[in-house]
DNA sequence: ACAAAAGTGTTACTTTTACACCCATGA
DNA sequence: TCATGGGTGTAAAAGTAACACTTTTGT
């Protein structure tokens, strides 16, 4: 059981690779069928679902720790990623779920173990190309899968509020920084981004106005070709000026006093 | 010596009281002769600036810590609170400045006291009301006072950069959110208002389209006194309706998508 | 009487919203 | 040929920015 010895020897090991009391849970959003998607994990044992999560090595800073769980559950490297808020009421932490899951992992668990204590968790958010993705379960889950935003069910601790939480800090995010580079493919239509936005801000947009407004931005690229093999009129294809793009990242759009 | 017997208590105690790995440091804004000023701690034993900080009790939430620090520093309950930003660098925890500080106290710490771990620190940031404040040092400090914001010193490890990002946040957070009840005495008048926008935002405004924009958001009583005593024409006194103050503090003022 | 600060309104400009017709394509 | 979605412009409304003269008061 070569899965047991590895959760075994996180619980025996984790005092002294991980820094105490601090974990990491990231709101990995994706976009895809005109939807904004989030990736969760299944638990074994409790059949929770819960973001994807993980603890802070010893020597490891918080981004850092926050880049690797979301590669180790999506195999992407270089993704958008922003920290939100840290949340840490004492009775966030949930020792039952460590307990319940190792009782029936068959492993032996002290009261006073590391996993056992108080936990805050510092929220990152991410922003993914759906398409890139392979979502992969880690120890204490038995899935890990995309879901609609409007589906989402109901998550284990202060899960949903962490998630929720995200959302809104993206849809505030939205109006002072370009998104949509790490969450659509290299090339785009403007019904597409568009969709994004309205799937972000769950909303409905006027296709001329949003035309108008993310144009002044100066952050796309008109290109020469036009989206093959639709239905109905061929949309043009558009993609990010990456390097205005970063600079409006960088200093954001103002508005304001 | 009480004092020294105080810290060894910490130093010793520490681990049992606190939450490990993790502290909270605010950075306590208020406003006087028209500056904004934020309240600094001068280090014992090295002279250091520093943000006012302190650890996490065992049970207690992370806001409650905050609260904690300001009250102990400030005098002050009830204030406006805020969490901005977690910093957790590996890097930024500073062990040369606790062994200095407890060998010139003269108290023996171990290598692996508590105190000499890595720390991620929860930034917050306090609105307060300037005239109410009664700066109180701590055990490690030898000096508590405010300064101008132009004029902030070095400060210890990486207490200017969450100086800084508190001082974006609050300049971000100026076009959402309504400002000024915690930093302004309950009457003020127009000027007074407009200059403490001024110092957050860091550049004039100007007069009359200030007092426009800020009538519309529907926040401002006009009381029917001026004020009194003050050279040239009177000024009329305002005060906050804090019903729709608190309202808006909650939904903000929108504007973008 | 004058210097210094406060009160107040209008106009030009910019941004935002609302709205409709024609075009290209696949079925 | 028609149903569907995409491309495009204009006019009204709202909001923002620029700007100057009058009033009050203390000295």
């Amino acid at each position: 059981m070569a899965l047991k010895r590895n959760i075994e020897s996180i619980v025996v090991n984790g005092a002294s690779m991980f820094l105490p009391s601090v974990s990491v849970d990231c709101v990995i959003f994706g976009f895809h069928d005109n939807e904004m998607k989030v990736l969760l994990l299944q638990m074994k044992h409790t059949d929770e679902y819960g973001l994807p999560g993980g603890f802070v090595l010893k020597d490891e800073a918080l981004d850092a720790a926050a880049t690797r769980v979301l590669q180790e559950r999506t195999g992407l490297t270089d993704i958008f990623l922003q920290q939100f808020a840290t949340f840490g009421e004492p009775k966030r932490s949930d020792k039952k779920f460590h307990l319940k899951a190792m009782k029936k992992e068959g492993i032996t668990i002290d009261k006073n173990n590391w996993l056992l204590q108080r936990f805050i968790t510092v929220g990152y958010y991410a922003l993914v190309d759906f398409s890139k993705v392979i979502p992969k379960i880690d120890e204490l889950s038995i899935g890990c899968s995309w879901f609609h935003l409007q589906n989402v069910p109901t998550l284990m601790m202060d899960h949903n509020l962490i998630l929720n939480k995200a959302l809104e800090t993206m849809q505030q995010q939205i109006n002072h920084q370009p998104i949509g580079y790490n969450l659509l493919p290299q090339k785009f239509t403007m019904p597409e981004l568009q969709k994004l936005y309205e799937a972000i801000l769950n909303k409905k947009l006027d296709r001329r106005n949003f035309q108008r407004k993310i144009l002044v931005y100066g952050i796309l690229k008109k290109l020469k070709e036009v989206k093959q093999g639709v239905a109905h009129k061929a949309p043009f294809l558009y993609s990010f000026d990456i390097k205005k793009y970063n600079q409006a990242l960088k200093n954001g759009y103002t508005g304001g006093w």
